[in-house]
DNA sequence: TTTTTAGTACGAATTATTTCGTACAACATT
DNA sequence: AATGTTGTACGAAATAATTCGTACTAAAAA
């Protein structure tokens, strides 16, 4: 397991379109992101190449049309981007991260339901640990 | 209320500083950076010259060693760096960062506890919410 | 008053990121 | 075969962010 770099802020867009849709071609990847803002085709183009130079995306050539995938977990790196903006912005303290989104964002009743779920299978969790 | 430019990374943690210990002279601040990491006297200075021009920091000249203090606040301008991240990574929904983090962070269970309480008021406030 | 010390101002190099134009290659169409 | 169309490769400009050296200034010390 290499460690690759993070991926920057429009290489991070380019890879949620291939999370989203698997590998494709450049032209597809460009049509989609090109309906949320402008945005060259050799641009896209470009950055799939430097992508490919980081080994953040692999591409199959065998054909003329070459097809584009993700090389990196969608899981795995939002778990590392999260951890470097905790760092950045609350001092490692993602306690204060949740509070925060919780505080702010209107989260809806059914979402709330999720995360006290959640919670309940950590304080399981966390009682057997301290049971052993 | 101006709109003014998220803080970059180093600016960032230039104001993590400014907001815990308040007014201070390019050279407490440095101090405090410095034991952190190797960093030149002249880089914060002219960070904080910078910061100043884009007006996140204020500074008083009265004295011949000038004090800076953030113009922005802690709270505001956490709130708007998360948005911002929210939308890069989880396109917009927070909920999803919500339940990454905590799946992921081993929080504590008194963490975990204040999370609950939180939760708790927000349903309040839905459920006030709904009757009206 | 001369010299040293402690500060600010500012230009500019460096590095990272983003964007795109132009050239070239392969295939399709006439 | 000639021409047009649709791709990829690549250089390089534009922008943003970070860092620091050098010059200058004011105060303090000698």
């Amino acid at each position: 397991m290499e460690n690759l770099p993070n991926p920057t802020e429009a290489e991070l867009e380019i890879l949620q379109t291939l999370w989203q849709i698997g590998p494709c071609s450049v032209k597809q990847a460009h049509g989609l992101l090109q309906e949320k803002r402008e945005v060259g085709y050799t641009t896209i183009l470009k950055q799939l190449q430097i992508m490919l130079e980081k080994k953040l995306v692999q591409r199959d050539e065998s054909a003329r049309i070459h097809l584009y995938q993700a090389a990196i977990s969608e899981q795995n790196t939002k778990e590392k981007l999260v951890q470097k903006f905790v760092i950045n912005t609350f001092q490692g303290s993602s306690h204060q991260l949740v509070m925060q989104v919780l505080g702010n964002a209107a989260a809806s009743a059914s979402e709330l339901e999720e995360i006290k779920k959640l919670i309940s299978q950590l304080e399981d969790q966390d009682s057997n640990n301290q049971i052993i």
